[in-house]
RNA sequence: GGCCGAGUGGCAGAAUGGUCAUGCAGAGGACUGCAAAUCCUUUGACAUCGGUUCGAUUCCGGUCUCGGCCUCCA
């Protein structure tokens, strides 16, 4: 079986060979903790996680480190608008987003590392870099000078004379060069910051992920995810720190090798994003709409494609995922965990194609109503588990927050007395009345069933 | 303005140089007291103009439209 992702880098499909086939490595660039993610945050974490689900079912060991920037701009000026002391805000919404995350089913990374825990490697960079004459010193400032490596734009594809032309930025004047960056910004004395040998002061945003995945994987890894607007500056910026330090060209690198990015989350054709104001949290929409269903909406367009988060979609996919589960509660008997389907693999051997997959989802769906076997229900299943669906009891789902089943039991025996007496007058108005509290009858061979609509 | 990407049936969304995507919705049927669930059958598409080809939704070029990045961003 041939693995292929689309490498941000090469700009084509590739083969996936991994380093070691025994530890497949990757990192993915994860939140700034200053407040509750919304739903575009989600879809990167959705596809990175389903992507790790997938490696995990074809390699023996997988390691993922995903980053909380816990050190930031924003994280200083939610803490001068609210006085809030600033790990307050940052292990507040450091919880938050992993509630979040568990209700999408979203796995925890092997490692979460935080931005402030690593700063002593950042510093080391840093002065790697000084050292190796890649940065300079200016105002207090450390940049990267972005003329000393050639391969500058290698991942987004852009040449210097690009981004002159197109610099819509005021320069800061201590720059020497429009496009270089900041690796470590002074500090005003009572500001966060931490002693270096360039000054009190805090690493640029940039850094810390060549420092911390440097760190829990190594110089070289195989992947390296983020959402598509990363790409630039953030990776390409990355890219240039990590190749430097370690002494690297654009050809011979070894950082990471598979650059893999998702797509955006639309509204309105618009991107989802807190500076355009069209964004519902997570937290918003699961209030509505259960975890796997968001979930399942995310997955049903390929990654690699702008996705328009609208409701008539979550609505479509609470369909699905309803059927889904009627299927599983109307075939009885637990299923192993066993390997998915070979078919199946292949769907999301293609560059994680999970519109795909789905549609083979439905093929198995189809089946296991057609046999009502245990073996096709552990075909589905082991399935969906893949994409991390389907994870929960089919009962949990229909009737898991349902508080007054007393009352719809009751409401049902005396449905059933009054079809006894062939009073269907009666017995349908009692069903309307219990789909009028959200509640869904079915007359089955087994006796009478009700779930949540 | 520069760089990158996209345009598929009512909607969502894959693959593919010639034969069924798939799902939701719609239509007809089976089952049911009627429903629901399920099963069977079914309508319907490839932005536009040229080119290559025996044949193009699929390859190449132009046009139009839309989006992302170039500032923080998943």
């Amino acid at each position: 079986m041939t693995i292929t992702f689309y490498n941000t880098l090469s700009s084509k499909k590739e083969e996936f060979l991994p380093i070691n086939p025994e530890n497949v490595r990757m990192y993915v660039c994860g939140p700034t903790v200053y407040d509750r993610a919304h739903v575009g945050n989600a879809r990167s974490a959705v596809v990175f996680d389903s992507l790790y689900r997938f490696l995990k079912e074809v390699f023996p060991k997988v390691t993922f480190a995903r980053n909380f920037t816990d050190v930031d701009d924003k994280i200083i000026n939610k803490h001068k608008q609210t006085g809030k002391p600033i790990t307050e805000i940052t292990e507040e919404t450091i919880q938050w987003f992993h509630e979040d995350m568990d209700t999408l089913n979203v796995l925890r990374p092997d490692f979460e590392p935080r931005a402030t825990e690593t700063i002593p490697e950042m510093i080391e960079l840093v002065k790697d870099l000084v050292d190796k004459g890649f940065a300079y010193e200016a105002e207090g400032h450390v940049l990267f000078d972005v003329t000393k490596f050639q391969g500058y734009g290698v991942l987004s594809k852009r040449s210097m004379e690009d981004m002159i032309e197109g610099a819509r930025v005021e320069v800061a004047p201590y720059k020497k060069n429009p496009a270089d960056f900041v690796l470590w910004k002074p500090s005003n004395e009572g500001e966060v910051g931490w002693d270096s040998p360039f000054g009190y002061g805090r690493p640029g945003w940039h850094l810390e992920c060549s420092a911390m995945s440097k760190k829990y994987l190594g110089e070289s890894f195989d992947i390296h995810g983020g959402g598509q607007d990363l790409i630039f500056p953030h990776h390409e910026n990355e890219i240039a720190q990590s190749y430097c330090a370690c002494g690297c060209d654009a050809k011979h690198h070894k950082y990471a090798n598979y650059w893999v990015h998702n797509g955006m989350l639309m509204v309105d054709g618009k991107k989802m994003s807190k500076s355009l104001g069209n964004f519902y949290s997570i937290r918003d929409i699961i209030n509505k709409y259960p975890g796997e269903v968001i979930r399942f909406f995310m997955l049903s367009t390929h990654y690699h494609q702008p996705l328009n988060f609208t409701f008539e979609g979550l609505d479509n996919a609470k369909t699905v995922m309803n059927k889904f589960y009627n299927a599983l509660l109307n075939i009885k008997g637990e299923v192993k965990q066993e390997q998915a389907p070979s078919e199946f693999i292949e769907a999301l051997s293609d560059d994680l194609n999970t519109p795909k997959a789905i549609a083979i989802l439905h093929e198995l769906f189809n089946n296991l109503n057609k046999e009502q076997s245990l073996e096709a229900k552990s075909k589905f299943v082991n399935s969906a588990r893949v994409l991390g669906l389907l994870l929960q009891d089919a009962e949990t789902w229909f009737k898991g927050d349902v508080d007054n089943e007393g009352e719809i039991v009751a409401l049902i025996g005396e449905r059933n007395d009054a079809k006894k007496n062939k009073d269907y007058k009666k017995a349908d108005e009692i069903r309307a009345k219990l789909f009028e509290m959200g509640i869904i009858i079915e007359d089955t061979k087994e006796g009478v069933k009700w779930k949540k609509a």
